[in-house]
Formats: structure tokens, C-alpha cells, sequence
DNA sequence: GGAATAAACATCGTATACGAAGTAATCCAA
DNA sequence: TTGGATTACTTCGTATACGATGTTTATTCC
């Protein structure tokens, strides 16, 4: 009989302000983004191959935070859009070799500024931010490394 | 000519973070919860239906921090299943009453058994916590509220 | 060195999400 | 009071995401 810490609203849980607060982020990005074709998680599809070079998709997919078969589809559309390139590797067969061009890099140079911007405005205190930025990835550490107790809905459905 | 402040990676950005982590929690939500039908957007509307008592699909939308679009479908397969009942408002033939059943009660007072021993797990400083929820929560409402600045690729694609 | 494994991607089925557009009910103003 | 807004919800089209599974290529271990 272990009542743990109950929860009481959605507002106390972390998961929950998460949740809310990329879906904040989506709208507001579509937004900003409308028009161009250029989405969010492209974005950041982007960012990770300019900073990190030429990878792999399962290396991108690590740096990006997605599965590598959400990455597949996306990464083919880019490619044919032109802005990444997809080369099967010469030393293993099984591999793809995904990189940014001049035009993605172009892209990517306006999609920075327009977030730099963006976040200008939103007038957020550095010191509170890096804060929260640490603690956010010390806890998707936690969660990544964590085994969740399981749901077992016998005798209701 | 504003350089604003260049983002240089990923892990900068407030709003990458928050994506991330969203992920995490929500394959560790599948895990904890598959098999059992539930998701974690059912979760929220549920939690959001059992603390605020029956409330239109808007309110809903409001409280959950979803499009109401989005809740629609969601709503009809809750109903289908028991968890949830959907009734058209006498007042205002335009509304749709929604309500938890004793059934979504007992699936919530269970799911948020798991929740509540799996964030033990995860041994997180609730002060830490607190100060990051109550950012998080500002930030949110800044980004509701701002206006994003407009990407134009002109002359790139 | 050849079968059993494992690794890397891609495909498939399902579940959110969103904006835009559609429908029906209510409101509101001339 | 009636016809044009407005509101509430639904439907539609598109874009992520995930786990499970399939396919091809590499590795490993007899």
C-alpha cells in the first residue's frame, strides 16, 4: 500500500507542462514556418547535420531525438527537395550517409535567424533558461535510462 | 542587420529541449502503458475531466493544451470505449458535454498510480522541479501569446 | 567458410496533432 | 426579425511519431 506522491492536477506534473509547452512550440513554428515547407522537426534535422557533419541515420537519430523510422520518410522528402543528400555508404552496404547542401544550408541560415529572433522577443531570463535547460536533459537522461512500471488495467477493461 | 544571438546547437535551444524530452516521456509512456489501450493524451483528458467535472469539448481543448480538432476523434473513441460519455448540451444545442464515467475513473486512479511510482523513479529534486515547472509555465504563455516573426525563403526554394 | 546473429534502413499500421474548411446553432444589429 | 457574423464542433488533408516487422548487408562463431 504505497500512496507515493498523489497526483492532484495536471498543472504539478512535469510530463504534462512538457507536453503542453512543445505543443505551444508546434503552433507557434508552424507559423512562423507556414508557407515555406519547412517544419520543425526538419529544422532540427538540419541543425544536427550542419553542426555534427555527414552522419548516418542512426546518428542523426540519436542527435535529433527520434526514432530512425520517423527520420526515414522525412529525410527522403528533404532529399528530393533538394536541401540533404542521401549516399549509401561504399564501406558498409547497410548504411546511409545523410548530409546537408548549400541549399539546406541556406535555409537553415534564415530558420536561425527567425528563431533567434523569435526567442529575442519572448524576452526569457538566461540565467532561469539555463537552468531549465540543464535540468530538462538531466531528466530525459533519467527517463531514457528508466524502466517504467507497466499499466495493468485487469478487471476495469 | 541584427545578429541577435546565433543559436550554434541544439542543445541551446529551449525549445529542442522541450521536444526531446517530450519524446522520452512519451516512449516511456507507450511502454508503461501499452497493451492497456490508454495513451498519454488520453491520460491528460482524463486527469483534465476528473479534477475540472464535465466540461464542453472547448474547455477541454483549453485545459488539456490541445486543438480541439484534435480532440474530436480522440473524444469519440474514449465514448465508444466507456471511458468518457459525450452529451449535446439542452442549453446550447451547439456543445458537447463531456464527462468521465466510474469506468475512466477507475482506469485513471490506476494509471495515475504508475505515473506517480514511476516519477519516483526517477528521483527527481523537487525543488529543481518546481522552479522548472513554474518556468516552463511562463514560457508557455509567452509563446501563446507572441506573435512569431515570418520565415521567406525567397530567392532559396 | 557458411550458417546463425546482429545491425542499418525502410515499410507498415496506428495514434496524435495541426490548420483549413464545413456544418449547424446562436447571436446581433439594422 | 432576419440575414450576416460568430461560435462550437466535426471533417479533411497533411505531417510527425512510435513499435513491429521486413529486407539487405555485415559480423561472428563454430
Amino acid at each position: 500500500m504505497d500512496k507515493s506522491a498523489p497526483i492532484n492536477t495536471l498543472d504539478e506534473l512535469l510530463c504534462f507542462n512538457v507536453y503542453s509547452l512543445h505543443r505551444s512550440f508546434g503552433r507557434y513554428y508552424q507559423a512562423a514556418f507556414s508557407e515555406t515547407g519547412l517544419t520543425y522537426p526538419k529544422f532540427v534535422i538540419l541543425m544536427a547535420l550542419d553542426v555534427g557533419g555527414p552522419m548516418s541515420v542512426s546518428d542523426l537519430s540519436v542527435r535529433a531525438g527520434v526514432e530512425a523510422n520517423t527520420l526515414s520518410p522525412l529525410l527522403k522528402k528533404m532529399a528530393d527537395f533538394g536541401a540533404i543528400t542521401r549516399t549509401r555508404s561504399e564501406a558498409d552496404e547497410r548504411r546511409v550517409e545523410v548530409a546537408i547542401t548549400p541549399m539546406g544550408q541556406d535555409i537553415l541560415t534564415r530558420a536561425r535567424d527567425i528563431i533567434s529572433q523569435g526567442f529575442k522577443d519572448l524576452q526569457i531570463d538566461p540565467d532561469r533558461m539555463f537552468e531549465a535547460l540543464t535540468f530538462l536533459g538531466e531528466v530525459r537522461v533519467k527517463v531514457e535510462d528508466s524502466d517504467p512500471p507497466k499499466l495493468d488495467l485487469d478487471g476495469i477493461a
